[in-house]
DNA sequence: TATGAATGAGAGTTCATTCAT
DNA sequence: GATGAATGAACTCTCATTCAT
């Protein structure tokens, strides 16, 4: 991250290399989901050691000692939760054969308004926020993005060839509207906008229509136009 | 002890009221102008009272006589941000009388990716992770969003009534929709995402493609389908 | 905005409550007899962090570490100082058997205008100052004086069983008098008032003379009146 | 007085001098008639500018202007307290003719456990306090003291000639008993100290009794002893 | 004469980090 | 390997004061 750049040398352990240890691996997990949780709650910058560090009842310098500085914390804590993302996005394509039902699958792990919209999208907002500025969780975030886009046009690609998609069109260029589509309905769903239409699952159905119409199909399954 | 009651009333100076004063006025501008810029910068958390008065060439103690907390600073910061981007979106649909030319330019002006788009996407992914956690930036945000879903409903519904948009359309679900792709797309803009097609404008054709299916017309402006 | 929430919870070290700790034990009470003399050099309100800082040779972090808050180190200092006095008090009594030999040795102790009454008393003026206005130190101010009533009042039933006071005496109405007298003459000796009859120990003169006379007592040892 | 000596010279304008003068004279006793209440409230440390200017409704540069430095403020809001209450004795003493009833108003003026005896107290302690640093008010101290027990030496002498105190007495040395009487009294009063017997008064009786033992009184008005 | 605007100095506090077990 | 103790750096904020009407 770029705040608090407290002077000091950033000594880094190799411990942060040694992921598969066993003993500490087990805490790391543990620690890496109090982090997120953390993070989701107070915002990466409003998170301090101290809140991780009672989050998840392993002492300040116990975490230093695990993950480095500060700034390797929410770092690793955000790889966590990409991973998990990412993990459930593919489960939700293989969900299913139909490249339609695969799409609305994905839109509906996307958008994720079911539960507690609000916490998911914070995160990532935090994480958004965080990449901006971390060379590291940058890269990161492309390769996330690049993962994500990638499952979004192989089931536009299927959806192209069984002809249930229209078929002009350029699954790349349908993966970022699709995607932009989720994320940008996530804002409001973060900021808890109350113009958004009331009713679980509203917002996931606005994206669905949405994504239909671009694909060239109906909702309702009826060939689409074009 | 006693003394230094840190806490106690907010001794918010009367200046904020006073917008229109001369001298104080134009200083409060100039900094707001400073400090959005570096917002941008640094972000919102990493902006401290010091880049500001280097940027602005205002001493702390002033900036803290004009403003009061750090946190009312950047809050007005932001709302300087908003209005400005408010008047350029009701300017953008004043350029022209045709509702797809109005959505037309409120896309580009939307999605903004002609200049330094990353710039102005990191404010705007700065504001939300602000208002996420802060009560009267949040109301600002619904209200910004209020706004500025109105002006896409408005011309939705022009569109529809001149019959250059398809008839089922719901104007409201429309403008969530549209929304949602400006916005979505400002993320890869924002984090330099490689993997968006290069070439300036291409993000606002993506768009602007994306809605023109979803208002039921063609890019070209060919009769739309439905 | 979230962050810098200075509110919260007072981040208190258990170190507090480990009072018999080796390390920081010692430390902690050095700093305490270095800040009680700060406070009766500068005064409470004049004592900075700073000064005890250097008083001390303890970094201003360290002090925030071990006590806390600047409030919470002037309270410690101050407790600091009523332990001692209370120990020199009660050993002043054990000193003699016969209760008109304590009570002479309570005011000598109680005036203390030997060496330095005006350091001294200077402390006290401050005591009293801060606990006017701090809960914590006024509870504290009541049981110092509960205390060293107290103690007055054993010595004064002990004296009336003797037959060496006079026996109409109310013990407790006597303590508060003569605790009032050795407190309201440490004023002119906290202050250096040139008016205060010439030469050490006239103080404890005066205040011996006016408790021999309140107990029924002459100085010399004659038989008391009443 | 001693802490925030914040920079700057002390540029004290004349007119602190022109006591006189028609104008700003009425707006000057008012305005320490409000300093002084808000040092019994604050402390004299803790009373700013702003907390004067509030409770005077005097802006805080017409303050400046007025007395200067906040220090000259606090100086004069003293001495005006120290007129006062000057005022007050002398004319307790004129209201009788009797030395012991002259002692008795005396008495009851010094001890004010009337109204609101803390306020007044803590007002005096704070002086104290603040005498103890400050050059100027430890002058005004002794001058204060110095009239006062002048006025009871007055007293006490009469007593001594018309008979009614014993003829052993010592004038100055009986003044500095019972003026220390009365301030010590004064303590556990300021601290609202629970071991005070209750009931309104109290204190004034055990001082008075206190006298009336030194003086070789009895509080009944018998002929005293000696 | 009186007052609002602006600013410099200094203090407390938080927090990541280093060091020694 | 794990952890408590100690400390330096940086930041926000308060407040007296100066300056210009």
């Amino acid at each position: 991250m770029t705040e608090n750049d407290t002077g000091g040398t950033a000594r880094r352990p190799p411990i942060v290399a040694r992921r598969g240890s066993r003993r500490s691996g087990r805490g790391r997990a543990a620690v890496l989901a109090a982090a997120g949780g953390v993070i989701g709650d107070r915002g990466a910058d409003g998170t301090r050691f101290t809140d991780v560090s009672r989050a998840s009842g392993v002492p300040v310098s116990t975490l230093q000692y695990y993950f480095g500085s500060r700034e390797d914390l929410l770092i690793a804590a955000f790889r966590h939760e990409c991973a998990r993302e990412q993990a459930a996005m593919t489960s939700a394509v293989r969900a299913s054969e139909d490249p339609w039902d695969q799409m609305v699958h994905l839109v509906r792990v996307g958008v994720a308004d079911g539960d507690r919209p609000a916490l998911t999208w914070r995160t990532w907002v935090e994480f958004w926020r965080a990449a901006l500025r971390d060379d590291e969780l940058r890269e990161e975030a492309h390769e996330v993005y690049h993962r994500w886009r990638g499952l979004v046009q192989e089931v536009v690609r299927a959806g192209i060839t069984s002809g249930r998609f229209r078929s002009g069109l350029n699954p790349d260029i349908a993966s970022h509207q699709i995607v932009a589509l989720i994320d940008g309905i996530g804002i409001p769903l973060a900021l808890g906008d109350p113009g958004l239409p009331a009713g679980q699952g509203t917002a996931t159905k606005m994206v669905t229509d949405a994504v239909a119409r671009l694909l060239g199909m109906r909702p309702r399954g009826e060939p689409g136009a074009d």
